[in-house]
RNA sequence: CGGGACGUGGCGCAGUUUGGUAGCGCGCAGCGUUCGGGACGCUGAGGUCGUGGGUUCAAAUCCCGCCGUCCCGACCA
């Protein structure tokens, strides 16, 4: 391609408002424009780069034998509402109505479309199989932000398997976590699997691929020792033992203007220290109010209260809301002699005696509390949010907590679709079981963003070759020059027959304009051209990443960069 | 949805406090000089000031409504 002939609008202004790197990077080389909030015109430099990174993710996926279709992306409501995530997605869902008033809605993933057309199937001969699908998805995201990283219209290569049976199912997971990974390393990312929540999607085990970078927006525990690494939303750790000494009797004691786990702990250091002391939240969960409990020194992690509950929605009760339940401000909430209210608590309390917590009443605690004579405990459940620096559940070495993107999941959903669904199919004895499936995301425009994200310097974008737009540019000084025009055109078209992607920078702009936009859109290899080598045959190579050149003789610089190029096709 | 900010040629912004009929930089077009690290001179094109209403002799500027965008908090590839 030749520059003068391309759309490349790049810009020296940077968008002002921009947070992530990879956004400002992506508009000021001219790889994308907003069109609205959340929804992006990618600009052919960038839809080369989301070819290629489609490409990657095709290889990899039908290396494991996927097979590609094209679902709609247009579902009536209908398939929704038999999964029950028509209500589950809540405002995400787009939702429309078409001229006969029917509803329908724009597929945020393809669940329900790959079980109708599991139907299909009826013998466990038909089994294993690997489909998946690349196309538009939709969601209406309540903040679409950092540009690409999180938008509401998105390519997802969606896959789903289905199985006969749960070792089918475990068996293939560990392929897809191989071919996941196998991508992405292609693509540059350095991205590794964490245990996940599976949330909205349903089904028990996921696996998450994250990019360690401060444009995330997950918190990821990784482990320094060992391999153990999961998602805040479910990692765990160890948990120091406390002495709580011998059960006592039940009292209450005034605690005026004490509010605080901490201020409690310093009025009281030897027997209400933040570990002996019960926190208790309210929390409203699918609209009803419940009680969680925790350990003083403890935070809530969210998600694991849903996962634990089986609930889609979950906020803190409003100040009001809780004077209502309990009669009592925050500060002064306990547990004790509460009836009618479901008691949610955290696993790190279990057995423990003389422990102090609020009494519902304003300025006054209850002590010697002992959780199982004198709380109704509903139920116990991992609820705590691991914090950096706690022992590892593993190996007990230390825990290190970092900010990622994730930029793949994959689920073990079980049977959950196939039996709204009615997929079934028989054994070799005749006997009908539900479909066993799997599902595994990967968003191809995040995927770029995240390596714009982790793969750049000051002066603009370092694309790995498996992704760059042109795999090469000739930067031609004295575009205007007879003589440097024509050795630029022949070196053009002999990397063109050897099956390079090049771009021939024949602009009539100053260097340093050239260089400077060259460098910017992150192209790996650039050639410079110019009046001086060509009067002595020769050109300047210069990798982009380390901006290392070095001088070759005109007619050995193609065969050298096949050299280079064509194995980093593959990776870097 | 809650909180904060913004909307003025293609891009980045000033002008709004104190109403008087729109300006700067970049980019763009033409000519000339330059050109191995973001050149310079001259000439020129380009704007319903987000939108609807109101106040006023007069509104980018004051008032009200709406729309849009961004940032901070709860969701996901």
């Amino acid at each position: 391609m030749r520059w003068s002939k391309a759309f490349i609008p790049t810009l020296r202004d940077p968008p002002a408002d921009a947070e992530a790197i990879s956004h400002r990077l992506l508009v000021r080389g001219g790889f994308i424009r907003q069109l609205a909030a959340g929804s992006y015109t990618i600009l052919p430099l960038g839809q080369r780069v989301r070819l290629k990174v489609g490409a990657i993710i095709r290889e990899e996926i039908d290396g494991i034998g996927g097979q590609e279709m094209v679902p709609p992306t247009l579902h009536p409501a209908e398939i929704w509402r038999r999964s029950g995530r028509y209500e589950m997605m809540g405002d995400n869902l787009f939702r429309l109505e078409d001229r006969k008033g029917s509803d329908l809605v724009l597929g945020m993933t393809e669940e329900e479309v790959f079980a109708l057309t599991a139907l299909e199937l009826s013998s466990y001969r038909d089994l294993p199989q690997i489909w998946y699908q690349m196309h538009t998805k939709f969601r209406d995201e309540p903040r679409p932000k950092s540009g690409l990283l999180r938008v509401r219209e998105f390519t997802m290569k969606d896959s789903y398997t289905l199985d006969i049976d749960q070792e089918g199912l475990d068996l293939g997971f560990e392929k897809r976590r191989g071919a996941y990974q196998r991508i992405f390393s292609r693509m540059g990312l350095d991205a590794v699997g964490v245990e996940a929540s599976s949330g909205a999607m349903g089904g028990s085990e996921s696996v998450e691929f994250m990019v360690r970078s401060e444009a995330g927006e997950d918190w990821i525990v990784t482990c320094a020792n060992c391999d153990y690494r999961a998602n805040v939303e479910r990692a765990t750790s160890v948990v120091s033992e406390v002495d709580d000494g011998e059960p006592s009797r039940l009292d209450r004691f005034p605690t005026p203007g004490l509010r605080t786990i901490k201020a409690l702990a310093e009025a009281h250091p030897e027997t209400a220290g933040p570990d002996r002391q019960i926190k208790t939240l309210v929390y409203v969960l699918d609209g009803e109010q419940v009680l969680v409990l925790l350990r003083g020194d403890h935070d809530l992690q969210e998600q694991k209260l849903l996962d634990a509950t089986a609930a889609v929605e979950a906020r803190p009760a409003t100040p009001e809301e809780i004077r209502a339940l309990l009669g009592a401000d925050p500060g002064s909430l306990g547990a004790v002699g509460v009836d009618g209210v479901r008691i949610i608590a955290d696993e790190t309390l279990r057995g423990r005696v003389n422990l102090v917590t609020g009494a519902n009443e304003d300025d006054w605690h209850h002590s010697g509390v002992d959780i199982g004579r004198d709380i109704e405990v509903g139920q116990w459940a991992d609820l705590r949010a691991v914090a950096s620096g706690e022992p590892c559940p593993v190996c007990a070495g230390p825990l290190e907590l970092w900010k990622g993107i994730e930029v793949g999941h994959i689920f073990k959903l079980g049977t959950k679709y196939s039996e709204t669904f009615g997929v079934y199919v028989q054994d070799e004895k005749g006997e009908s079981h539900p479909i066993i499936m799997g599902s595994y995301g990967i968003g191809l425009e995040r995927g770029m963003a995240a390596v714009v994200e982790t793969s750049h310097d000051e002066k603009g974008i370092i694309w790995p070759v498996s992704v760059a737009p042109y795999e090469v540019v000739i930067t031609v000084l004295r575009a205007d020059e007879a003589g440097t025009m024509a050795a630029a055109e022949g070196l053009y078209r002999e990397l063109g027959e050897r099956g390079i992607e090049v771009l021939l920078d024949d602009r009539e702009e100053r260097p340093g304009v050239k260089f400077a936009d060259a460098e910017l859109i992150g192209i790996p290899y650039r050639v410079t051209v110019g009046p001086r080598g060509v009067e002595s045959g020769t050109v300047e190579l210069t990798e982009r990443r380390g901006m290392e050149t070095a001088e070759f003789a005109l007619d050995a610089v193609a065969a050298h960069l096949a050299e280079m190029v064509v194995p980093r096709r593959y990776g870097i």
